[in-house]
DNA sequence: CCAAGATATAGATGAACGTCGATGTTTGCC
DNA sequence: GGCAAACATCGACGTTCATCTATATCTTGG
């Protein structure tokens, strides 16, 4: 990986603009946003953040999501890796375990994406 | 078509559920939500959907929407379809025009879900 | 240091998606 | 009635995606 981009926090992602339904998206803004509604619009990865977010402490353990879903390992695994690069969730690992949280700066920045003014 | 099912609205897909940080969907729930925001993860559904909600009177016809993107007329038709078809837009046939209208409740709903308490 | 547990990566497969050109359907006008 | 304009539907094509099994990586306890 040689990538060492301008990395724009998911923040700036969606902090880009104002309501939907104030002024239109330009076309760079959209396809800065999308990707976002994007990692979220898979039920499974839905109730994995929802799970995280709601989580005592606002995190969770790999293992404890797991069990929550009657899918193998490596897709949990896989969802987690697309909320992450997406920049809804933050990974930290600990030990053994990989523990993840929610940027709610990014659900919040959606919300006010999203909702009508 | 004759399908008479229990039309459940977009406002009621979503306003079912307390915060996504608030306490996990349930499967049902993630399943429900999900193609609300499928609906709206793609750069040009995401546009269309802004550029209807944004426009004067919060309506727009399909003639004004497609001289904003280079795609062919079918595929703008396409992504309105998916958005009607979701909930997002209120679809209203006038004359040899057809008006598309912003489902600001679903919206709002929406907003909601993901906003942290 | 090695075995076991937790998580990630790789590669494969079938399904879903975005786009197009061609064609169908509806409406107003001459 | 028939033509033109606005929009939708159809069928095809290449790409992306969710999922799996198998395997690799990392960490701790014995």
């Amino acid at each position: 990986m040689s990538k060492s981009l301008p990395v724009l926090s998911p923040v700036d992602t969606v902090a880009c603009c104002s309501p939907l339904a104030r002024e239109p998206l330009t076309r760079q803004q959209a396809e800065q946003v999308a990707p976002l509604l994007k990692a979220m619009a898979d039920p499974v990865r839905l109730r994995l953040l929802s799970l995280i977010a709601s989580h005592a402490g606002g995190e969770a353990c790999v293992c404890d999501l797991t069990d929550a879903f009657s899918l193998s390992q490596p897709t949990i695994s896989h969802h987690l890796k697309v909320l992450h690069e997406a920049g809804l969730l933050d990974r930290e690992k600990r030990g053994i375990w990989v523990y993840y949280r929610a940027r709610t700066d990014a659900l919040s920045g959606l919300a006010a994406l999203i909702a009508v003014p």
